[in-house]
DNA sequence: CCGTTCATGGGAACCGGTTGCCATGGTGTT
DNA sequence: AACACCATGGCAACCGGTTCCCATGAACGG
């Protein structure tokens, strides 16, 4: 028996025990699945849940305290092939461990991020994941404090995931991954293959992550005892297109180095082909790096000597830690490791 | 004043009502902001309202007919980066016109993707978006048909995005967009080069998306008298990593092709590495093209010649779309365009 | 054959909000 | 000064479920 497809008659569990001939609680009872019914009581329910095509509303069922719990997860771009693998690694975990996901994306807007941390509030998430970089501002710190707090408050967490931590204090999980230290071993990596004016084409000037990448950067050049060309340093957006745009500035403006590394892959893959346009073999004539090994690092050509971060992984970690988190415990503080991969973008400068 | 973490108290409107000295619906007139309140009383429930840190339980507005609206976004992979586009622009175009937006993400499974709908169902979404290819049978079409129906008798609604549409009937709204004649122009493309044996990396073999794909492909040659070789249409996934390992054994093979044309531009990604470690190069021993247009298609070498697609432009159509229907008025069956766009991975088949 | 027990299902309170309706009291009008 | 009126805010019903508590009747034991 098909309802006829027209009018909106969403129908309720009253209706459903009207035609079942039986009350509410009843069909509540026998959906439930626990509670014992006799066997000709659950074949009238469930004939009339079928003829109705009930469904109990989640939100009232929520509010009754069963329900499906909820878990939002917060990004800036959902387009960032890195912040796709988290959302996946969150997504599976999430219902795998039975909970819905909510994803929202912020586009950077820091009053987006306010506004979806409020909703998730409100929505009374069991966790919200914030993760990406963000200015590391005495504002950022004190307004990540008040959400931390306030989320608490209400029985929920905050997780940041690839975040600058906050005072010790903020009932917050932290998940990182060795953002710094991948920076430092992939340069010391270029280093020693004999490049002494390595280009670093970074982030936005204000952006933690970015950040991280270029203390690495430098770090890796102090421990050899060198000290980097600051004009060597360049700052855009995490995009192909603004590696491109660098790429082409840097050798217009005849900056004279021998190897690139790139703040992430989209802005090496964008600074490679502002490479190959320029008639520039790599890396014959100029090294590149990327950082987050993206699936499509191995087909750039050369394939891209890179960081490998286990993206997936640390969203499926951000879950289940936040989860697994009993209040009044101690704050986790996770920090996973990142490695070079190797492949062909790197070899020694040109000799001359 | 800040509360202290630790102790999970939500506090409820009643609380801020006591603390506020005024009854639970005076607190819910002031947050809802139309009904008039003296000054007076409006600022002590605000002062209420901050001290307690109160935020008003989306679940039980939503319940009580207030609340936010909320739409589902269903797709196969959030990591494919056509997916993760139109997830895009579905979320902004979603929060434009002021609903939160829940993203599912199937794995290519169809029980998952029957759950999601129910569930989605449940939370009462406004409209439940379905994209990405499907086998096309007799069961997709009567077990979509039911989805459809049952959402259109509970008020929300079905939306199909580059899916294979129903029959007539169905309250589906349906946004494709026109990926045959885009491989058909492509695959024409190819031939004007004047290739002959034109190798295709085709998705798995049920799957509508590549299906269609296909279909182009056999429509080019036809149109041009020609009858493609069998042999020549192989199949895998939609992956970087399918790309390659198809490609490999095509050369091992020793098909004898001297053009490839790839489903995806991430086959096409993989496909690409494959020729290059087989030491030919391209386009000058084979010509290579690709379809959907990400970003990277412009980074590999030589730069993919692929189809346009435009999936955020999908995607914010499908939302908008959804939510002006009018429960009774006819369906909306919506086609983009598709263009080919040039660039250097293709050109005549080699001298010989 | 009667009393106790257990299986079963109904009534009602509750979850946390919104809103229609009505009582109250201060203000403006004549 | 009396009256009407309007601004304001409380009470209670309702949204759609869940679950505690209790009544009922059948089955079982003695």
């Amino acid at each position: 028996m098909t309802r006829k497809s027209g009018e909106a008659n969403r129908s309720t569990i009253r209706d459903v025990a009207l035609r079942a001939g039986v009350s509410a609680s009843t069909v509540s009872r026998v959906l439930g699945g626990v509670y014992p019914v006799s066997a000709a009581t659950r074949g009238s329910v469930m004939r009339a849940v079928r003829d109705l095509d009930y469904v109990a509303d989640a939100r009232a069922k929520a509010i009754a305290g069963a329900g499906t719990p909820t878990l939002a997860f917060v990004l800036e771009d959902i387009t960032g092939p890195s912040f796709a693998h988290m959302a996946h690694g969150v997504e599976r975990e999430a219902t795998r461990l039975g909970h819905l996901c909510l994803v929202c994306s912020t586009e950077g807007d820091v009053r987006h991020e306010l506004e979806f941390v409020e909703m998730m509030r409100a929505q009374r998430a069991a966790a919200v994941i914030l993760v990406g970089g963000s200015a590391d501002t005495p504002e950022y710190r004190e307004r990540t404090h008040r959400m931390a707090d306030s989320l608490a408050s209400a029985g929920s967490r905050l997780v940041l995931c690839g975040r600058p931590p906050l005072d010790p204090g903020a009932p917050v999980t932290v998940i990182e991954y060795d953002n710094e230290g991948g920076a430092y071993t992939l340069v010391a990596h270029v280093l020693a293959q004999g490049h002494r004016r390595v280009l670093f084409l970074g982030g936005r000037a204000d952006h933690t992550t970015a950040l991280g990448r270029e203390r690495g950067y430098l770090a890796a050049h102090r421990a050899r005892g060198l000290t980097p060309d600051e004009s060597l340093v360049l700052h855009g957006d995490f995009t192909r297109d603004a590696g491109h745009r660098l790429m082409r500035q840097a050798l217009e403006d005849d900056l004279g180095f021998t190897a690139v590394v790139a703040a992430t892959d989209m802005v090496a893959a964008g600074a490679l082909t502002a490479l190959h346009e320029a008639g520039l073999s790599v890396p014959g004539d100029v090294s590149l790096a990327g950082y987050d090994d993206i699936p499509f690092a191995r087909d750039l050509h050369p394939a891209l000597t890179t960081v490998h971060v286990p993206y997936e992984e640390l969203g499926r970690l951000a879950v289940r830690t936040a989860l697994e988190h009993t209040p009044g415990a101690a704050d986790e503080h996770l920090l996973l490791g990142t490695h070079v991969v190797v492949r062909d973008s790197v070899g020694p400068p040109p000799a001359r």
